[in-house]
DNA sequence: CTTGACAACCTGTAAGACAAGTTTCATCAT
DNA sequence: ATGATGAAACTTGTCTTACAGGTTGTCAAG
């Protein structure tokens, strides 16, 4: 190894070969730019076919490449049409990763502890004096609904993503979504044992003084705190989910 | 808004209804359970339809759905493989997703800090020895290549991956790459004036160093001390290449 | 035993056909 | 004039056939 050899990192993504792959490629950058939009129809295969001098089937083999990916979503008879492009449908390819490793659940919890950490941190820097108060009071609400599991999740939802929001950076309320989405599901399972609730709700109201007090420092590690929390009780319910997988 | 609503977390996943996705659905299962190792070889296109009474552009939607994902690989004449299944491939659906808004300028460095940080004291901890050896390798060799703006970006490219790759964690992995690719035309600009490239290379040797001593929290701040750095110069070739943007 | 050509096989792409569902619009009845 | 109805056009879903381009393995000649 005489020196860093440019051609290798010179093309960071192979472009694919296939023109199937290609199609896709370009039209995932379209929607990545804007050119079109969420939810907006795209022309029909046979036009696309046309318009990319390439076979119908190929351009089905890209459409349902996407499709796959929950990029876009075809209709029988109805066309085909970008997805409303929701962190919840993007990162589910991301769920078959999850699946091949069991130290996998670390590495968001990982990732999820130093990202809203961080978010609480910056909440309680730039948070208005509205988001300051909505939190603590939706904190208090969530001890009263310690016993309604699906109520509390509601809750729990619109807290971390008031915190989020309050933070003002766009990028980490997007990884951090990501991450809220992609555990989702074993929270649904750990939000129904008991005490579990109590001590969330417990998180939340000294994180949502933090906040109002503008403790940057002290709404990160108590935002900290309540990840070690959830992973604690998380991880329990996934070794214990095991068995009853349907 | 009375109450919250469960219906919309009642159906996570909607299964697809379409053969095409049920077949690549089932082979995904098929490569998370194991029956199917990594790297290895799948029935040819045919047998699987046989074997799934479907036709064949069926199966071929669905393979180049996993392939798109970056589950299978096919090659022509040769059959369709089961890829590595690593995660820097498997994380890729994450980067289409936050390509998908436009960010600040101060967003991402906020971003950077904060998770590169995390990665660098990651690192420290998790780092083979393997590893160590070759960050100071990289960061001695970027010493010399202060006066090669190309030569030191391809090196820092690398100096960045390894670390994110030492850290042990494929999340944030992708989530660092998708930074640093956004900003990559702007670190190109940067690269080119007189002074960065040298407290560039001075910030990689003491970030190596501190990875190389086990030091988490001196790898951390290493690492936060340079994105300082590179946000000032960055943030200074914006405002001047605002006027000869083409 | 090595080497080279050939055959069998596999994926890549194209084109055509029909089924099933949706949308649109013109027609008909009110 | 307006609303409902139905047919036609369009779109996606699937199957079939065909051939080009590439790989792999075999077998015979050297």
């Amino acid at each position: 190894m005489t020196g860093p050899d440019a051609f290798s990192a010179l093309v960071p993504i192979t472009q694919p070969r296939v023109a199937s792959e290609r199609v896709g490629e370009q039209l995932r950058m379209l929607i990545a730019s804007g050119n079109i939009a969420a939810g907006e129809k795209l022309p029909s295969e046979n036009e696309l076919a046309r318009a990319l001098q390439v076979s119908r089937p190929v351009v089905r083999e890209a459409l349902r490449g996407l499709s796959m990916m929950g990029i876009v979503e075809s209709r029988q008879g109805g066309g085909c049409f970008v997805t409303d492009l929701d962190p919840k449908r993007l990162m589910e390819p991301l769920s078959f990763y999850l699946q091949l490793r069991d130290y996998s659940m670390d590495e968001l919890f990982r990732a999820r502890q130093l990202i809203d950490s961080g978010i609480a941190g910056d909440a309680a820097r730039n948070a208005t004096a509205d988001q300051r108060t909505r939190l603590i009071e939706l904190a208090r609400l969530g001890k009263e609904l310690v016993d309604d599991p699906v109520g509390f999740r509601v809750l729990d939802a619109q807290f971390h993503g008031l915190i989020s929001e309050a933070s003002g950076n766009a990028f980490l309320l997007s990884v951090s979504n990501s991450l809220y989405s992609l555990a989702i599901d074993l929270r649904r399972k750990a939000s129904e044992m008991p005490g579990v609730l109590t001590q969330s709700a417990a998180d939340h109201i000294a994180i949502a003084e933090a906040i109002r007090d503008a403790s940057s420092d002290g709404a990160s590690r108590a935002m900290g705190r309540h990840v070690d929390h959830i992973r604690a009780t998380t991880s329990l319910v996934a070794k214990i989910g095991i068995r009853d997988a349907s």
